[in-house]
DNA sequence: GAGGCGGTTGACTGACCGTTCAATCGCCGA
DNA sequence: TCGGCGATTGAACGGTCAGTCAACCGCCTC
């Protein structure tokens, strides 16, 4: 007796992890979820609607997660700490959710309503960069919107890895991506001490 | 009176790059090269094919001149210079032709056939990390394989940052970006002088 | 100028799939 | 028990396209 609507995004997610949003057919979300294809138009205008509502849901709870660390005080260092965990954790939260997000979302066709939100996410990093800059713990000479695109990629690329299955993503190796990543951005960004 | 096929592959790759390679058809791949689109299936077999041959053709290049980075001889972090270089100049060759290897193929659906010709990428990058590693330019506390993706996923995010048209690309923001990521992952990836 | 042949055309086919909708179900309140 | 109504069903529709094919063109050769 869940709500229905729940069930239709979450089998909608489990077939667009499998198959790709353009090679899955409506019936085939019905079916996953347990429902005639017919009642998906009860709750939703169309297929398009289903991923921009798996979309919409999703990241703004990333957005919501990425504010939090930013508003936490901490070091900038430590905050972008916070947001890699945050996305790298995702994968083990919600594998099949990342694998929609990354493959069908993040270079969607026709992504104009979605730019703003997905921009959220860079500009966020990006402050984070600018507030080390302005600290003295990073360095200045660092363009922090470029930064903030190439911390991101690399944090992207290792998502990709896992969901491609080219990077082993055992608990002991999403840990160690984490550190990893940080390890080489922060030293990267670090201010030299002149 | 140039080789058709060839007529065809350009045209294709304009298409993809404008509509996406779900959404563009045949007939719209035969208009924008000017033949009729049943004259497609004489040099192709099918849609699938096109595409296919638009990655491995020029997939295949940039393995090519990666490949010719690393045997250079040059130290490692001028090798990464150069595989920085390389990618993100082919922006300003051919910018449709990113857009569609971007979009289309780097996280397309069964990319089995792919697997090995993109992995080829990441390896060659880990090898020139390895080596770096070897010589003491590299810290050895970073595993390369992780550091490869990261490497590599900072730089297809930038070329993404391009192609959404989020990131300023005139000549100068190449060069720049070019330096930037550089700056960084040296120095992310650099030997502290013990 | 006859014959042949690779290149080229575009009407057509066959299948697929998103979407609609009239019919049915089953719960609940009166 | 009845009526009503939201939830649910699945057959049918309509449009779209990848791919086929029989005909045609124009060039070359003999």
């Amino acid at each position: 007796m869940a709500d229905k609507r729940r069930v239709i995004l979450d089998a909608a997610v489990r077939v667009f992890a499998r198959d790709g949003y353009h090679t899955s057919r409506v019936g085939d979300i019905a079916e996953e979820a347990g429902i005639a294809h017919g009642l998906l138009y009860h709750y939703f205008a169309s297929k398009d609607e289903v991923l921009a509502t798996i979309f919409r849901e999703n990241w703004g709870e990333l957005i919501g997660a990425f504010h939090r660390v930013e508003a936490s005080g901490e070091p900038a260092d430590e905050q972008l700490r916070g947001i890699a965990k945050t996305l790298l954790r995702s994968w083990r939260n919600d594998a099949d959710l990342v694998r929609v997000l990354v493959r069908e979302v993040a270079r969607s066709p026709q992504l104009q309503a979605q730019v703003d939100e997905v921009g959220e996410v860079f500009l966020t990093i990006q402050r984070v960069i600018e507030r080390g800059q302005a600290d003295g713990v990073f360095r200045e000479d660092v363009d922090p919107r470029l930064a903030s695109w190439i911390v991101y990629g690399g944090l992207e690329e290792i998502l990709t890895g896992w969901v491609l299955g080219q990077l082993p993503d055992g608990d002991e190796e999403v840990a160690r991506a984490e550190r990893t990543i940080i390890d080489v951005v922060c030293s990267g960004l670090a201010a030299t001490p002149s």
